[in-house]
DNA sequence: TACAAATTTTAGATCAGTCTAAAAAATCTA
DNA sequence: TAGATTTTTTAGACTGATCTAAAATTTGTA
């Protein structure tokens, strides 16, 4: 079994790769956890003797298959407990992340299969982040950001690519959450701040910076 | 904030002083927690210097206040994680202790609040054990052992005092289940053993060493 | 392309939690 | 009650995760 700290490593490193793909640098994992990159390289070491990763001194490291298996569950953990305290506590999808980040290191697999059972396997979190299967496969649809959409243009907003609270936040107060249906109905040519219209009447008009952070189905 | 590991410790003093009543010993502390005397030497004098016990070397130590209400709060939230995982996960009762035990280390009060509040307030886990408040106060219902009910007793059983698997699936093959209504109907003289009915006409005869471990509301 | 800057690794230390072996104290018992 | 036994503590060491400072390597640029 792989430490906390381990899994948090296992972690920055899928997240910083682009989703395994690409190699991490000792710098960026440090910055992330916030940790001396002199425990950054420590860590590599052990992770490539569990053959977690790959790596090769100053050239970073990139996952092996069972390393990049054990971050996407533990990913997988992680938004499902997200699904847990939004939908059945009623906790605000801003205020669940550093409670979820506890909670995914839970081990017993018997208790992630009953969990996923009991939310309805579902398919993403709360900030509309998809979730994986036991395997680490993605089931995805396709994403747009509302910055991409031309006038007229219809979406359901299923996703963000900005966490932070204060963005949430203001989009819960904007009424713009996930499955609300929107289009667009102008984009302005001096800022690209695009104007939105949900349901019949209902108008929003958000900054470009924001309409890149809001993911729609189309 | 106290460390897993510390309250693993201050958990394991409570439940071997009587509930925060007696003085604990050295020797005691390592058989639970498997650990060696030296160990809990040094961890008693750590608990002792963030005044979570007193301790007085070769006298054992005792729970401060501060340490009692830390310990009952680990309580409270391992048996409401054990509610959780039976009652809406549907694990078997005796399946949920060593989950439970990593949830209990899972910090956030906000968290058990809303758990606490998504199961009903329960005032039991799925063994029959109490859960204290958030102050760390029981509200206990007076239990028997069926041992000690006189022939034509009625009880309701309302916990066990044996928590081995083992026992637990006995009872449930056998429909001694939380809840159950039963009455005594004898005692045999020869080795105590007792003869129940539950409900108009099922009956069940356990030994002494059964009917000692199941816990009654009369 | 050579050297300065940035990145990464090594060396050596610390802290929490653990261990074993030996010393100290308390308890039991003849 | 005194010696034997048991319990507890101390001393010293190890492991995992962390740090800082210094050395090694890579990268960027003049």
């Amino acid at each position: 079994m792989n430490s906390f700290t381990e899994e948090n490593y296992l972690k920055a490193i899928y997240h910083l790769s682009n989703n395994g793909k690409s190699a991490v640098t000792t710098n960026g994992i440090s910055e992330l956890l916030n940790t001396s990159a002199a425990s950054v390289t420590d860590m590599l070491k052990k992770l490539a003797d569990k053959k977690l990763i790959h790596y090769v001194k100053y050239q970073g490291a990139t996952l092996t298959e069972s390393g990049r298996k054990a971050a996407t569950y533990i990913i997988r953990k992680h938004r499902l407990w997200e699904v847990f305290l939004v939908e059945k506590l009623g906790f605000k999808w801003d205020e669940v992340h550093d409670i979820a980040e506890e909670l995914e290191h839970i081990n017993s697999t018997e208790l992630i299969d009953r969990l996923n059972n009991f939310l309805g396997n579902p398919s993403a979190d709360p900030h509309g982040d998809p979730i994986p299967d036991n395997e680490g496969n993605f089931h995805h649809k396709q994403l747009t950001k509302i910055s991409k959409l031309p006038v007229g243009q219809q979406g359901t907003i299923s996703g963000v690519s900005e966490h932070s609270s204060v963005f949430l936040q203001y989009l819960e107060r904007s009424g713009l959450t996930l499955g609300t249906i929107l289009s667009v109905k102008e984009i302005m040519e001096f800022d690209s701040s695009v104007t939105l219209l949900i349901g019949e009447s209902k108008e929003i008009t958000v900054s470009r910076e924001v309409a890149k952070n809001i993911l729609v189905v189309i």
